[in-house]
DNA sequence: GCGCTTCAATACGGAACCGTAACGATTTGA
DNA sequence: TCAAATCGTTACGGTTCCGTATTGAAGCGC
């Protein structure tokens, strides 16, 4: 599907896919879960605590929270990393998996819809 | 700049863009204010409280509380409304203008950057 | 064995946001 | 004219997130 995106279209495509999930009033994450989120499941793993925090320019607490709120949502999962046990490794789920799936789904359907 | 948007390239284009957001640490919005500020800049004025409430599926002290953080941030203004002094009308500003300008070069950057 | 470093998690006080309910100002209409 | 309706805001208690500092567990070097 080809998008002669601009400018005013980026911005339009923006407002689209918040706008519905804002109306949808589901999984509401801010901008640091999703781009934790999104990192995990698009970059190359494994993803450790110390390395997400360092990717995005934050501290460490900021995910460790992000991912105990996402956990409780099945969005992501933790365990232990058995050759250096102080490392904890973040995995994907299925939920996690479903949830970018409908995401993606949202964000092509709208860049469709851009141009007649 | 024609672009193939397809599924995963959504969601990497999604990523970027957040990413860069929440590295950067500038100004940062949450999902209904963004959806506020962009409804605010790409619909059809005039806005109110009642009507973007409306839009949005929220609760009017949701509309009110986004528009006084970012009327802080100077990103809009409100005004009464001469004609029924009721309604507060929500106008852009050029600092708001400025920053939406910023993140379509963003979004748009980075869909270019997005196919070889 | 034993400091020293490194890792993730937690404690803490403060700030921001939520939803519900109430409020004051303004308009409407009988 | 005056009760009812409408609009935006504020009050309230509760939840979540923040940044800094600290903790406990685990690995490393000597």
């Amino acid at each position: 599907m080809p998008l002669d995106l601009g400018h005013s279209q980026a911005l339009r495509l923006l407002h689209d896919v918040s706008l519905q999930q804002v109306r949808d009033g589901g999984v509401d994450l801010s901008n640091r879960q999703m781009a934790i989120l999104l990192t995990i499941y698009l970059d190359l793993p494994p993803h450790t605590v110390r390395g997400l925090a360092q990717k995005l320019n934050v501290t460490k607490p900021v995910i460790t929270r992000a991912l105990d709120a996402m956990g409780d949502m099945d969005l992501v999962a933790r365990r232990r990393d058995p050759a250096d046990r102080r490392n904890v490794i973040v995995q994907r789920t299925v939920q996690g998996a479903l949830y970018l799936e409908k995401l993606g789904d949202l964000v092509v359907a709208n860049a469709r819809a851009l141009q007649p």
